[in-house]
DNA sequence: GTCTATAAGAGGATAGAC
DNA sequence: GTCTATCCTCTTATAGAC
């Protein structure tokens, strides 16, 4: 019995460290550029190995994702129970987390234009359901913000909660740090910046 | 000599013919999924012949990126002769247009990851003097607009031409397009809000 | 310059021994 | 479940006749 738990424990782990591979190569080159070899190489195993973990290439992506949306939806728990942020300052809490995931390269994104990967995923219950429940957390905080008058009010919802998952790939980050100049605070705060002010001047 | 140049003008219709399906696809599939075959079929001549008149998947993404380039350019240049428009009225036209352009389908865009595709771009001549020529275009009027205090006068240049840049990949179009309630001149008109404005209320 | 045919190789996936 | 070896398809690119 605990031979049986001690070798669930290697096998978890090991699924974990292959997870972590594709999230990492998922930031980096993408999903297109991204070889299942490469994958194998980095965790040390052959590619056969592999596919008795994951059924194919599309089935790594989406557990790369189901694990970076589980860490969206933990800091989104954690922000909501801080005391004292109106929801506005929760959407915002959350947005600045997530610019500081892909500056620091950690934060996978998929090709929208990959219709094989994009089936893959609209039917994975696991991705679904973390994407519906991330959503539906935004959107409340979103709608509050607007009856707060703190969001703009014209907008409707979907656009705000758009924009928001829009800034996990916006590649303003990747330029301004590519220039070398800047600390990673200050690009953050710059984006922050055009993304809830505006590039107008505010009176 | 009337034979050579009538000769020549036929082949230029079908280079124009090429970057034209070029430029659909890179739209619609992108650079890595979109395969010179595809290219070929679709412009109705075999492969090989598509070689002759480029060297490589590459170098007809430059020439694709090279026309819209020149596009952008020639729509700025119109945007200059218009009469009683400041500068940030400007920068907000040359968005617009981009906006329309990106959701009728016509925007080529490339993966930034791509690194063999970064350096042929990098060492095109072609495609670096027209994305320099932008740039300064619009810098010219950024710094006019910041001068004017009509932009935020705390972001650098820098981080306003590459939020404008970035409205050309905009995954929020698309999005808020696919979800089919909405008409496209609303939905440029939500993004530009949101990119001028920011998602937060003005007073 | 256009075609058919094919090289050359990458990459996803699997067979079968252990 | 892990490995080595292999299959097979897709894709870029080229050879060579016309």
């Amino acid at each position: 019995m605990s031979r049986l738990s001690f070798r669930t424990k290697v096998l978890q782990a090991r699924e974990e460290a292959i997870v972590e591979a594709v999230k990492r190569l998922l930031a980096t080159k993408g999903f297109d550029l991204m070889t299942v070899d490469e994958v194998a190489a980095e965790v040390g195993i052959a590619k056969a190995s592999l596919y008795k973990h994951f059924p194919s290439k599309e089935a790594l992506a989406a557990a790369a994702m189901v694990e970076t949306l589980d860490r969206a939806l933990q800091h989104v728990a954690d922000v909501r129970e801080r005391p004292g942020l109106d929801s506005l300052q929760r959407l915002q809490a959350v947005t600045r987390w997530t610019l500081q995931v892909q500056l620091a390269g950690e934060m996978p994104t998929l090709p929208s234009q990959n219709s094989a990967l994009r089936q893959a995923l609209i039917t994975d219950r696991g991705y679904m359901d973390r994407l519906m429940q991330l959503s539906d957390q935004l959107g409340e905080w979103i709608t509050q913000a607007q009856a707060e008058q703190r969001l703009d009010t014209r907008l409707p919802p979907e656009a705000v909660l758009y924009t928001l998952f829009a800034r996990a790939c916006d590649p303003v980050l990747g330029f301004l740090k590519a220039g070398g100049q800047y600390s990673d605070e200050q690009i953050v705060d710059w984006v922050m910046a055009t993304c809830f002010d505006g590039l107008t001047a505010r009176v």
